[in-house]
DNA sequence: TTTAGGG
DNA sequence: CCCTAAA
């Protein structure tokens, strides 16, 4: 299996070759898009615990005895249980076809971490390694259980972590909108400011909670409870599945990203379109070959799948008491030392990471609040429930049967798994790009922004995993980070997917088809009788791609998208001369501003060519028939058709203005 | 939900 | 393609 870069497509998911230049109304939105991609290439050795777990299956792996031990290149196999996690079916939504939910989820996890633990990155000192501090709960394991030495999993149930006694619970206020509830209050209270300049905070860390594009990872529940101040600290944990927090003591909190995240807020979602990667597989066993006529249907020909920055969420949660506030251990955050007290380690907080930022005064005061803490032991806490696996390439005979396509998908996300990945931290939206500052300076805290705090599983730009012992990628690192591998990079590669899913491997990674066409096919009843299997019920969202000439499936969960949650920007596909032909066709027939009627009498089939888009791709026709030949872009269109277009717009621009004529008479002879 | 247009 | 005001 061979993971390649999608060249034709751009890192938002646009095609970036056929057409060199961007629509202007496209620029605009792509560089936001790109921002915020960009500040997503952050490595955190919190997350690497994280990914590491997510990654290890039985492997030893010593990174507390040197953090910047290169990668093990020989490891052993993995295995990933692709499942799905839908709770609740989704209808799919033809116009948000691959908007969201094209990631798959892995179980939850969760990370305890103190606070002032440093990211990792260059000048990372040992002190701040991956293993030293994470405490990392797989609820639904599978995954190495000694994969880090000092680590402390509690595997299968998370609560234990929240309250072991490791975990000391963090209380300092953070943010100007503040309010003085009780537990803020007193929080203040505990806090004192030494040097507020002493650590600092990247402005865009801080993004207002109102700017709903730059802070997209929150969902309802967060935004609500960080727009509402009162709330702040109330029960805000609305969860459906799961009833894990009903406390809401300040000192601990979990975040958790929910499994079924639903992806409303289409303007974040199309800022955090990402890498496409392609896997190409032909690994289909003879055997499975043209077995079932259905399947075949089914599987029709690639699933198609993005990268997708993770838009996991994570929810806000309180711990419940068991978790009180420990004794302090003394803290100098004029050192940007804090004591963590037992299992803590100390952190230095570098001078390059301190940079004072006058501009951000009321930043610094915040953070400053933090670290007034004079209590050690601040741990801020994590309840990581899924993580989306990045949008894959899958690539299967459509003779291929249904069982083959499920351990394609397998193994797909296996090798994805095994290619090297890292995590990326996201706050309001934006990348947590410095790994050397601590959680405390970027502003993860229990307190503050931490409600949307996100952490998204990034592919290493590696062709194959054996490049992970490599050099890395630049553009994939930060710039603090080319000296040191990535955390994860530290995960040995796996060169063999299996070809079987392990059920136990590991909870929900859901990765499903998204819906890119009506075959019928979609709810075939096959992957209904695989229960059993993970990876069967992901063959729910399959379906087939539309004969016209999509190629590819979306493997997406699904999932509706839900207002504040983060969202993704179509793929985007152009139309092929055939369409075009089409649409042209189906336009003189009916003319324009029928596009619905357009759309079911050309497009009926194709799922993923809405009215709308119909609509504006012949806005598209029209305007490049118009312009010279060497101006256009993209697939030449024909130039016959072309004309038929210029024709067929100039016909019902006609008729319709008779038609407006008509009706208004008088409003028509004013425009005249 | 569709249209129509600007982005 | 996205986003939305209007219808």
């Amino acid at each position: 299996m061979v993971f390649q870069k999608r060249s034709d497509y751009g890192s938002c998911g646009y095609p970036i070759p056929v057409m060199p230049q961007v629509p202007k109304s496209a620029r605009g939105k792509r560089s936001v898009r790109k921002k915020v991609e960009e500040s997503q290439m952050c490595a955190f050795d919190l997350l690497a615990a994280v990914a590491g777990d997510l990654l290890l299956e039985k492997e030893n792996f010593s990174i507390l005895n040197n953090a910047t031990e290169t990668p093990c290149p020989a490891s052993p196999k993995h295995t990933v249980k692709v499942e799905s996690n839908m709770d609740k079916p989704v209808k799919p939504e033809p116009y948000d076809q691959g908007s969201c939910n094209k990631s798959a989820f892995v179980s939850e996890v969760l990370v305890q971490r103190p606070v002032s633990c440093q990211i990792k990155g260059q000048s990372n000192s040992p002190k701040a390694t991956i293993s030293e501090h994470a405490s990392i709960s797989m609820k639904n394991d599978g995954f190495s259980k000694d994969g880090f030495s000092k680590r402390s999993v509690d595997d299968g149930n998370n609560r234990d972590l929240r309250s072991s006694p490791g975990l000391v619970p963090w209380k300092c206020s953070s943010g100007k909108n503040f309010t003085g509830s009780a537990e803020s209050s007193e929080a203040h209270k505990i806090c004192t400011l030494e040097d507020p300049m002493e650590l600092d905070v990247k402005p865009p860390l801080f993004v207002s909670s109102d700017s709903s594009v730059e802070a997209p990872l929150y969902s309802n529940r967060i935004a609500c409870a960080v727009s509402s101040p009162k709330s702040r600290n109330a029960v805000v944990d609305r969860d459906d599945d799961e009833n894990l927090f009903r406390c809401t003591h300040p000192s601990m909190m979990t975040y958790r990203a929910s499994r079924l995240q639903r992806v409303g807020n289409r303007r974040i979602r199309k800022l955090l379109a990402s890498r496409h990667w392609k896997a190409a597989l032909t690994t289909s066993k003879a055997g499975e070959l043209g077995n079932n006529d259905a399947e075949s249907k089914l599987v029709r020909k690639m699933c198609y799948t993005r990268q997708r920055v993770q838009r996991s969420s994570f929810k806000r949660r309180k711990v419940f008491g068991g978790c009180s506030i420990p004794a302090s251990k003394g803290v100098s955050s004029k050192e940007g030392i804090f004591s963590l007290g037992k299992g803590a380690f100390k952190t230095e907080v570098s001078d390059s990471c301190t940079t004072p930022r006058g501009a951000n005064g009321q930043l610094s005061s915040r953070i400053g609040q933090k670290a007034l803490c004079e209590s050690g032991d601040f741990h801020v806490k994590f309840s990581i429930k899924s993580f989306k696996v990045p949008e894959l390439l899958i690539e299967i005979p459509e003779t291929a049967t249904v069982g083959s396509l499920k351990r394609t998908v397998m193994e797909t996300v296996t090798a994805f798994l095994e290619g090297g990945l890292h995590v990326g931290v996201l706050l309001q939206g934006k990348k947590v790009r410095d790994d050397n500052k601590t959680l405390l300076q970027a502003g993860i805290s229990h307190g503050d922004k931490i409600d949307n705090l996100g952490f998204t599983l990034e592919p290493n730009l590696r062709q194959a995993p054996e490049t992970l012992t490599g050099p890395e990628h630049p553009h994939l690192l930060l710039p603090c980070d080319t000296v040191e591998p990535q955390p994860l990079s530290r995960i040995p590669a796996i060169t063999a997917p299996t070809s079987v899913s392990r059920p136990s491997a590991v909870e929900p990674i859901l990765t499903s088809l998204g819906p890119e066409s009506d075959h019928d096919s979609v709810h075939s009843p096959t992957s209904e009788s695989v229960q059993d299997n993970p990876t069967a019920t992901n063959s729910r969202a399959l379906v087939p791609v539309p004969d016209m000439d999509v190629k590819a499936l979306a493997v997406v969960p699904l999932c509706k998208s839900k207002r504040s949650e983060l969202v993704q920007r179509r793929i985007r596909r152009p139309f092929t001369v055939s369409e075009v032909e089409a649409l042209v066709q189906a336009v003189e027939k009916l003319g324009t501003g029928r596009w619905r009627d357009v759309k079911i009498r050309a497009f009926d089939h194709a799922k993923h060519r809405t009215y709308v888009d119909l609509k504006d791709k012949w806005k598209t026709l029209v305007h490049t028939a118009k312009i010279s030949p060497h101006q256009r872009r993209g697939e030449p269109v024909p130039q016959e058709l072309l004309d038929r277009v210029l024709s067929a717009h100039a016909y019902w621009s006609q008729q319709q203005a008779k038609l407006q004529m008509k009706t208004s008479p008088a409003e028509a002879r004013l425009l005249l």
